[in-house]
DNA sequence: CCGCATCCTCATGGATACTG
DNA sequence: CAGTATCCATGAGGATGCGG
């Protein structure tokens, strides 16, 4: 990135993070450290000469730490405490994108359930109120995730096998509409969006916050 | 901006305003609505082309709106309701940015008194608690502005005439320390970093929110 | 003047192949 | 697996032109 020349955070900010990439690969990061090979997985058509220079790059400039970690050594990216604090401006954009996620995926999109992982609760912790203290899965591309409720906010997480109160099978589209309170859990299911299995008052609990 | 085939709001948002510049315009237009003139010289070192491409992408996507205002039915650029939201994750980045503040400007850095009016807000509203009413005009690069504090948050405006509380003459970087609380009053004027006129006592509690 | 459009050059991005 | 090297396409930057 070549430099904008200019005394402002902003300016500042995207000099470190504005190029093409950058943010998807916090987005990665934000989700759980990654090797390289899993970076690359979860952004589809970034070219390996781009994700090398820009893993450096970000590295340079401390929002990412190159670590060894396993048994073999083996090369293992994660963000650093500044660059984990990207997290409060990504989920701005998350809330800010909704108008351009209802109409659901284009054809030509990828989608990978752990990205709800962040847009989820960026979009319930937005308007929460009340806090069930609930676990309920998402099936979701077929990928079973799983959302609760913590003191600090929702989180999504890979679903760690621990027993579920409901799970919900979703679409993603459907499943942001829930989120962001621009869908009801009646209208979801009678668009056939989501199809609940168990106790559906858990879920619309969970959703209605 | 070639598209990156994935269904993400982080993504979606980044083909809208990821593109060099971008999120730059809409910061001149969160501080206030410009004519193109204005834009080049409130972003210096943008090509008149790029300007020019990036008002129309932004039009386009719903961001930006192209009036005619005035006599002489001048051009001007606006916000719409949907790009006005972007105040959010920007002020986010804003916050993020304060770690590669802190240094100060470099010398081929240039710097705007305006840019203060969306830099200041942020810094202080993470942290007020109580808002002291005051307006207090800030000499900054020899430009005044006007501090104050409204029952949303804190509002920094060009000076409007109106008697000022106190005026602080101060350096760039010292005010956004004192903004985010890195920086007390004490300490900004031990270094020099600023000059109150008048009593110290409103600089005080406004920046000790 | 203001609000762009055109032209040209050079830096960056993208795709693919290849390597320690 | 974790990247380099290479080559081509695209986009950025700067200068200038031009109609209103």
């Amino acid at each position: 990135m070549r430099s904008y020349d200019q005394y402002c955070g902003l300016a500042r900010s995207l000099e470190v993070v504005g190029d093409r990439w950058n943010l998807l690969i916090v987005r990665e990061l934000l989700i759980s450290p990654a090797r390289y090979r899993d970076l690359q997985t979860g952004l589809p058509g970034i070219a390996t000469n781009l994700l090398a220079d820009r893993l450096r790059h970000l590295e340079a400039t401390g929002v990412v730490e190159r670590r060894l970690a396993g048994e073999s050594n083996a090369v293992e990216y994660a963000l650093t405490a500044w660059g984990a604090e990207l997290r409060t401006p990504i989920e701005g954009l998350l809330r800010w994108s909704l108008p351009l996620m209802v109409s659901g995926p284009k054809d030509s999109d990828t989608f990978r359930p752990t990205w709800l992982a962040l847009a989820i609760p960026a979009l319930l912790d937005s308007r929460a109120t009340a806090r069930p203290a609930t676990a309920i899965g998402l099936d979701v591309g077929g990928e079973l995730l799983q959302l609760s409720a913590t003191e600090s906010g929702f989180e999504v997480d890979p679903h760690d096998g621990r027993p579920l109160e409901a799970t919900v099978r979703a679409d993603p589209a459907g499943l942001l509409g829930l989120a962001a309170g621009a869908l009801d859990v009646d209208t979801a299911q009678a668009l056939g969006l989501v199809d609940i299995d168990g106790d559906d008052a858990i879920v619309r609990a969970a959703f209605a916050c």
